[in-house]
DNA sequence: GATGGAAAGAAGATGTGTCAACCAGTTCTG
DNA sequence: CAGAACTGGTTGACACATCTTCTTTCCATC
């Protein structure tokens, strides 16, 4: 009747099924980090990122490019975390505009704790719960919707800057 | 070396793909659904709820209930969106604490062109990528650990019920 | 029918994300 | 070298989610 004619009600509980785990997986995941370390999925990202990074330091544009944030959202979450003593800012020698942003003391001890407990839990809530089969399939899966995905945001950007020249 | 050793590398390819593909596809379908009918997915949820209702009507607590959401983002979700003109709220009668919410027309209007646009968006970027096996796969192992969430969030929240008394 | 506790919901405070305007350095061009 | 155009980053206003109270109503019992 006047439900959707386009999917098929299988493929509805997939859809749910899905969506419903990534969003408790994500509630799970930040509560616990929350509770463990004292931070926030978006804090944890930023420290793995600068972690990560060549000298422990990036400047907050590649920050933003790495974790696909708007440039004011990373200036944002820099300043929150730094008056929490978590990073710090420097200013950039070689281009006066630009800051370095590194870990602080604090920010490096916070992640170390928080690297561990997150990867424990990620694979006691999810990989526990799959057999090798079933890996191999999601990725590949999910890796081909990721792709068209990315095609179709390109696409889209594409169009929206030839229509606003 | 200073990575993560409990979870193999294959497995983080699977996870961060999937991850980025639920965030892309999330981004995706917001930006369509806020386009095309000038709505955000918190919208849709109340409105797709409210929809298939008996009578069309619900109250906030078991809007809640089916959506997941506490009870005061309903309230403070409901409250936006009847200022918009998208619901409204109406005393309930049998019980004088308790409020129906109702779609307005302009909910609707707006709901109406919405679950055509969201559906097929969902089918082209998703479910066209994907074959039957792939589909009934992922059904099975997506059950499996949101069945497991659900578990350890309940023991969670016993957990701190018990030690709150 | 008064009283105390539980439930439904609203409202305020706070932290975070987004968008647009903005500022200060930088680079390009005449 | 002056000024235009650009870029990296910040700021402020606003939308939203979450947490914590507050108000009203309901219901059980005395």
């Amino acid at each position: 009747m006047s439900t959707v004619s386009e999917v098929p009600n299988a493929d509805w509980d997939l859809w749910h099924t899905m969506r419903a785990m990534n969003e408790q997986l994500s509630r799970e995941l930040d509560r616990q980090l929350q509770r463990d370390a004292g931070i926030s999925q978006a804090d944890y990202g930023i420290l793995v990122t600068l972690f990560e990074a060549p000298e422990r330091r990036m400047r907050t544009g590649e920050l933003g490019d790495l974790l696909a944030w708007e440039k004011s959202r990373v200036s944002h979450q820099v300043a929150r975390m730094e008056a929490r003593g978590l990073v710090k800012r420097v200013v950039c020698e070689s281009d006066g505009r630009g800051t370095w942003v590194t870990l602080a003391a604090e920010g490096k001890r916070a992640l170390l704790g928080a690297m561990r407990e997150n990867a424990t839990a990620i694979r006691d809530l999810f990989f526990d719960e799959l057999d090798e089969g079933e890996k191999q399939t999601m990725l590949r899966a999910t890796s081909r919707v990721l792709a068209k995905l990315n095609a179709a945001c390109e696409a889209e950007a594409a169009n929206a800057s030839a229509g606003a020249a």
